[in-house]
DNA sequence: CCGCCCATACCACGATAGTGGGATAAAAAG
DNA sequence: CTTTTTATCCCACTATCGTGGTATGGGCGG
């Protein structure tokens, strides 16, 4: 099969060992190979400019960026680039952000290789490639409420081992407003206390240690 | 070169990517080649038994067991085995572990492939292959107090959002001691309050959300 | 235009957490 | 065998947190 006819796949990830075995799996197909690969978001923005692939395979934890802040980057400048987020488990928040901002797929990495393929032929077909698990875990959290920009910004405070006192005095308001933000983040995530406030957003992907 | 002299690897990782990865670096070098891989700590032990491998490339989170428990279970049977860890980064606490454990190196999968082969080739030899900047990291916190089993066990509760009354309760303590236990546990940490004490010990792999 | 969400703020009260000191006993380390 | 560590308990006191209710102003969608 000459390469013309191949599905041209672009791979982001920092890690190199993960790079080498993606293009393993996908050059081991018939129907598609890897063009190009990038180690960054800034990278994979200009890297993307340069061959025009088919299909983008990009992780989220990169060392300059967000993966979801290059895939807003490079559908900024080409509308119908085609993403698929590739990583390990982060929390369905992650995942939430990755599909609103334009991403046709999300796979973890320790997925089998043949869901890769299929993810990266669903999505080039123009469908898009979810896997069911993924699917059934986005939609037990689709109705929950989101934390407020402002709440997210309380409870990395929080995290921090910030003070009530502390966190107001940093975030420029009155303690009691602290207090008020902390009240619904405990009652949005279903915590008893900013101690498992804290646990339940990271293990959300809403905040990161 | 002949399979005989070749140094013989058995990677142990449960993302199919990633041993794929590892499969095609180490196959892609002259030394050395794949001769079994593992996907869990059972398949791991059964698997070394049955190869004998000169080399064992161990991830740390496998499905069944910690790579750690693996470790120990194959050395408690080959006392000069000789094991990798191979893993994304866990914090200092896991390195320790793995290295008291019997590790002859410690690898992370952001490392880029050299660093992977040479540490092959330095275990191989008989020295230990830990990377400088990982070594300097373990430096930073060898002196540092470690929490003992029970301190551990509160910090657990105390993630969960348990208040002091209730992990009392479920250890069957008072109230009085699980406040000294928590004093403690932030003074070795250095943290200034209960959730501090958890994003801290999470960061350092000492609990796990 | 009206209602809802968001961010802000204040007050008061009870609940919980954190500090400091002192004490006992068993186990581990030296 | 002595010292150190670990785990346990109690008391008293202060600091901080969490809850409830109420309120104001801006912004946004119906």
């Amino acid at each position: 099969m000459s390469d013309g006819s191949r599905i041209r796949v672009l791979s982001v990830d920092d890690h190199p060992l993960m790079r080498e075995g993606i293009a393993a799996i996908v050059n081991s197909r018939p129907d598609m190979n890897i063009v190009a690969q990038a180690a960054t978001g800034a990278e994979a923005v200009g890297t993307y400019r340069l061959h025009r692939p088919d299909v983008v395979l990009m992780d989220l934890r990169l060392p300059d960026m967000s993966g979801i802040d290059a895939l807003v980057r490079i559908r900024a400048e080409f509308a119908d680039a085609r993403v698929i987020i590739l990583t390990t488990f982060e929390g369905d928040v992650e995942i939430q952000r990755a599909l609103k901002a334009g991403a046709r797929g999300y796979l973890l990495k320790s997925s089998p290789p043949d869901e890769l393929v299929q993810a990266i032929r669903h999505v080039h077909a123009g469908k898009k490639g979810i896997p069911s698990h993924v699917a059934a875990h986005l939609a037990e959290h689709m109705s929950d409420e989101d934390l407020t920009e402002r709440e997210v910004e309380v409870l990395r405070h929080v995290a921090e081992g910030n003070r009530n006192r502390d966190i107001a005095e940093k975030l420029f308001i009155s303690e009691e407003t602290v207090k008020v933000h902390l009240k619904h983040i405990m009652d949005k995530l279903g915590a008893s206390d900013r101690t498992q406030a804290v646990a339940i957003a990271v293990r959300r992907g809403i905040i990161q240690l």
